[in-house]
DNA sequence: ACACAACAATTGTATATACAAATGTCAATA
DNA sequence: TATTGACATTTGTATATACAATTGTTGTGT
């Protein structure tokens, strides 16, 4: 359904502003698929792609900046999401031996074990999610959304 | 710059993992614009949002579930979120006489003119996030987005 | 008229987010 | 070698979000 339609406007929206309103009703419209998805783990979605980046470090630690940089939300608490994955057990945390300032952070097995198990199925949400797309629109929606984010 | 870039991934992804990143990564983006824009009128989008729908009632009274049903975020607190805007006097509510159930909800004038400042400034800050796409390509990607979004 | 399910809104509680302030550490330089 | 500014993380606090439970009201069937 067109975003108009989907949001009852009583006003007609320009092209503009349609964007920017069918943006954010799109990623409510994920987001709550996603939501979905990660509660069944008692994970959110923020801490999924913290154990993701920590994968993606092979073996060497990543520090809270590093993380942080890396994060698709740059304005959570690292810190406190660190905790509750240290809760969990999924990452340890210790002291960087040359620069007391920095944390090392490391995935454990039992979070590289989870990560392989939800790899599989995260595809699958993903297929699911993207389905009424066939690969062309994708690769389009994609170049639209780098470009629209060019400075 | 492309999504993959932008997240520093170390793995080549596909194209529907891409773009379900790359929705979330650019409204992230764009989150953060109308943040600071907003907070500047100590008002959240979703306020935001709601007094618009206000508006739109024409001088008609909304009532809670009515407008919860129009939010773009569907699962926020209304009662919460009117209550802000009480105190703020952008809005009144008063019981409905024919069915004591429910609450009536008006936008009042102090409202009315607040939107009517922000009109403009929203207008603009759109044209702003949407800058590096041109016509055609703003209504390709709002054919994706609801084409997306299709069950 | 009474019981009861459905409805509409509110309240309670746990968690997440945003941001400022504080703490501790390091590096540069006077 | 003290001092100062920058860096890295943590803590505090206010607000927002998610969802369950509660309260009060209405419509319906018996």
């Amino acid at each position: 359904m067109s975003i108009e339609k989907e949001i009852k406007s009583t006003v007609k929206l320009d092209e503009k502003d349609k964007t920017v309103i069918n943006l954010i009703y799109t990623n409510n419209w994920l987001k709550e698929k996603m939501h979905v998805f990660f509660k069944a783990y008692d994970l959110s979605q923020e801490q999924y792609n913290v154990l993701r980046i920590l994968r993606g470090q092979k073996g060497h630690p990543a520090n809270l900046s590093t993380i942080q940089d890396r994060m698709l939300n740059k304005m959570s608490n690292t810190t406190r999401l660190i905790d509750k994955l240290l809760k969990k057990e999924f990452v340890t945390r210790q002291m960087c031996a040359s620069n007391r300032r920095k944390i090392e952070i490391f995935i454990t097995k039992k979070g590289l074990n989870l990560l392989t198990e939800l790899d599989q199925k995260v595809k699958t949400i993903n297929i699911e999610i993207t389905k009424s797309l066939n690969s062309s629109e994708l690769s389009q929606l994609n170049k639209l959304l780098d470009k629209l984010r060019t400075p």
